[in-house]
DNA sequence: TAGACGTGGTA
DNA sequence: TTACCAAGTCT
């Protein structure tokens, strides 16, 4: 049930934002009418999922020049997208896109419920209610850390995350409109995303600052409460950069799951405490002085390099040489590029 | 269900 | 430098 004091806020939100939406080039202008293209709505959420606008934009554009539709994504090589997905992060949910892209291309279109849209890989909650909206109209809830911020904050709900999420849930329920849903769902997104922001939030400028309970208690830059992060521990490695004569470069794509699943990169150690050498060639290795260093969401990783060059027709234990006029290292993830260019140094001048 | 899973920007 | 944070999903 949606009572009136509900719907009255939606509407407030909905004419901020019909004033103040961001334009984003997956977005269409607010009270248009017009409905984008779920491939598009689809692409940006997978995208945006835990990202940054800026971090996303310039690789939505490459996609969406590259593969204009499901189907032209659905027909790409695996290699081509994960090579294009390289350095943003999150690297399952570039394996998802594509087993997504070749399910819907099957099926002819994407499912136009938040049910549907739910059954398909690197589709979960947030983003089939996302669809659903933005793409379908439907009043789906969209429940993100934008949203839970703003739910958490509008009621003051001081309880902390994750505990407090299906009362904030409950929250962006009764207040999801049936009128204009996709609008709704981009509008709250916003307001969490330029001004009730984590820190400091704007709550002058704020269009539902009146019933706030936060901002009336005082507590809203302190909500939503979180239980205290873990320190993340070191783990250490080593990473191997073969150089042959003729220029090429020893890579292997890594296991499809775990950590940077199907990505290409240096043969190295495991990544651990003390991890034990693994040079993929007999080979007079040098040492660099430096180190790469990279944070994980749940470890920091201090990467030694090791660098040789070795003559051609050697077979190596694992991994291919790439010729050096199609070596990309664009398209190595953020950690891999960091010992690129570390050796990339050393080797010019061996 | 809690942990795995990236990266770049900001304070 | 360190820690936190951003339009989550999967197992």
């Amino acid at each position: 049930m949606r009572d009136t004091a509900y719907s009255g806020l939606s509407a407030v939100l909905l004419d901020w934002y019909d004033r103040h939406a961001r334009s984003l080039p997956w977005r269409v202008p607010p009270g248009s009418g017009a409905r984008p293209d779920p491939y598009r709505v689809w692409l940006s959420e997978v995208m945006l999922q835990q990202t940054t606008v800026a971090a996303v934009k310039g690789y939505y554009e490459r996609f969406t020049s590259f593969w204009p539709d499901v189907g032209a994504l659905a027909a790409a090589e695996d290699a081509d997208v994960m090579a294009a997905w390289a350095g943003l992060g999150y690297y399952a949910r570039a394996r998802n896109l594509l087993k997504c892209a070749r399910a819907v291309a099957a099926r002819g279109a994407f499912p136009d419920t938040y049910e549907g849209l739910l059954e398909l890989p690197g589709i979960g909650p947030y983003t089939a209610a996302a669809i659903a909206a933005i793409a379908f109209g439907r009043p789906a809830t969209v429940m993100d850390g934008n949203v839970e911020r703003v739910m958490a904050r509008l009621h003051d709900e001081r309880a902390a995350l994750p505990g407090v999420k299906p009362v904030l849930y409950a929250h962006a329920e009764r207040l999801t409109p049936v009128e204009r849903p996709g609008d709704y769902a981009q509008a709250v997104m916003d307001l969490g995303a330029t001004i009730c922001t984590p820190r400091s939030p704007a709550c002058g400028i704020c269009p539902w600052r009146e019933p706030c309970a936060a901002r009336l208690a005082g507590t809203a830059a302190e909500l939503p409460k979180k239980a205290p992060k873990v320190k993340k521990p070191v783990r250490t490695g080593v990473a191997y950069v073969v150089r042959r004569t003729d220029g090429a470069l020893l890579l292997e794509t890594r296991p499809e799951t775990g950590l940077l699943g199907g990505m290409l990169g240096w043969p190295g150690t495991e990544w651990g405490v003390d991890p034990e050498a693994a040079p993929p060639v007999d080979a007079a290795w040098r040492r660099l002085e430096g180190e790469a260093r990279h944070t994980f969401t749940h470890f920091h990783l201090r990467l030694a390099i090791e660098v040789a060059e070795v003559p051609e027709g050697l077979s190596p234990d694992r991994g291919r040489f790439v010729p050096a006029e199609v070596f990309d290292p664009g398209a190595l993830p953020t950690v891999m590029r960091k010992v690129w260019r570390l050796a990339d140094g050393t080797l010019r001048h061996l």
